[in-house]
DNA sequence: TGGAAAAAATGACCAAAATCATATTTCAAA
DNA sequence: TTTGAAATATGATTTTGGTCATTTTTTCCA
């Protein structure tokens, strides 16, 4: 169980940040963020931030888990991004000076921080390895979202679903997946009922197993080759 | 028509680069880049780079258009991006240190001049306005990948042809759009005996002129209406 | 802990768009 | 200018996956 209160999470011995994107600030650096940061308790189902609205600083999660989405025209979210601890968000929309296209929103209850705008930036002209992580992150994410997109374009939905779980995997690690089969369906970009009878087949084809919502991948493999590639 | 032979092409008379990334480039900077740079013509359908092979530095479009594309499973393009004189390509994959994921193909001729990865990353260590113009940029491009994911996902081919040919009219200005119907439905994800089919609606219905491959919009307003927002 | 509400699951049906086959037009090279 | 190949266009058919209706299960909290 987190933490509930608002009690203050020391930068210097968060767990996330060592092998994230501040990893590499000096101690000095560190002190100055911790003296400046916020820390808020999130319950499941709080949003970080609305599509529409302007950035402010961003968001460091210590823990817990974030849905980054989209709301599409009939109200329907694709998500398209699962931040997970020792994950920055809201970086993405404060560098493009446009209004957040995006809503994140927590999955599960979080302990989640938040830097200012202009400290954020000091940091980053201050600090070149930092600058240039966040260069490569952007980019990368850039061939990620190309990715996305082919997917999206030429894949079945099965094949989607599989791509999607791999993701997954990755992001719950030995944790089984436990998202709501409306977030998955979101992710995947299907409707709820296609998803669910798709993971039917998954589970009599032997690659997961399901316990109420939870998901766990059993013949990673097959999932591989149904995704392609 | 452009001139075929390789002549080297001006930096500071380039009338893409003031409006560009480079445009923040102090006299110096751009004569040195213009010292260093190699300047190509490319014929129609010549590629930059294929996906797969490793980025040695960017490209400066000075004049012509390329198509970045990623090829699915099955061959199939699915056409991320089309650039235009004044825009840069490969940027996003040599940050990433990874090796493309996209393919870059001229589909005009094209005059395109190559500045090596080092003296990139010299001049971006330089100069912060280049720099923090290339973040704002890449964070733009993230914003518009998600926009481009949550259309794939959730809108009709008619709704992303509409879409498409809004963002083309963009590219193209004052011209006719002039792309195969391969390459468009590949930008738009679809089939392309499907985007000819509603290619003709569009031009039942007054939106669209067209003129064997060319085609000119109408009816912009319309749409808008039928791409939603 | 009971009961309402939300989530998950299943079935029947339908629509959008892919595929396959083939015809027609356009274009570029000889 | 002809001719063959590539691009465009059209028709018929199939498939995928979406929608709507309903049932069952799970969750939440009063």
């Amino acid at each position: 169980m987190l933490e509930k209160s608002h009690k203050h999470i020391t930068c210097s011995t968060c767990a996330g940040r060592k092998s994230s994107l501040l990893g590499s600030l000096c101690q000095d650096e560190v002190d100055h963020m911790n003296d400046h940061k916020a820390c808020n308790y999130y319950k499941k189902h709080q949003s970080l931030f609305l599509e529409g609205s302007f950035p402010r600083g961003v968001f460091c999660i210590n823990e817990g888990m974030v849905k980054i989405f989209q709301r599409g025209d009939e109200g329907k979210e694709q998500i398209i991004h699962i931040a997970k601890s020792g994950e920055m968000v809201g970086f993405r929309s404060m560098f493009s000076e446009i209004p957040y296209k995006v809503t994140a929103e927590t999955l599960e209850e979080s302990n989640i921080c938040f830097i200012g705008k202009d400290d954020f930036l000091n940091m980053m002209d201050s600090n070149p390895v930092l600058r240039n992580g966040i260069i490569k992150e952007l980019s990368r994410e850039l061939a990620d979202r190309a990715d996305f997109i082919t997917n999206m374009a030429q894949k079945s939905v099965r094949e989607r679903l599989a791509f999607t779980l791999i993701i997954l995997l990755d992001i719950y690690e030995k944790e089984p997946i436990n998202l709501s089969r409306e977030d998955l369906a979101n992710f995947v970009g299907t409707a709820t009922e296609t998803l669910i009878r798709l993971l039917k087949d998954f589970k009599e084809e032997g690659i997961i197993e399901v316990h109420t919502r939870k998901i766990s991948i059993i013949n990673k493999e097959k999932l591989f080759s149904i995704a392609g590639k």
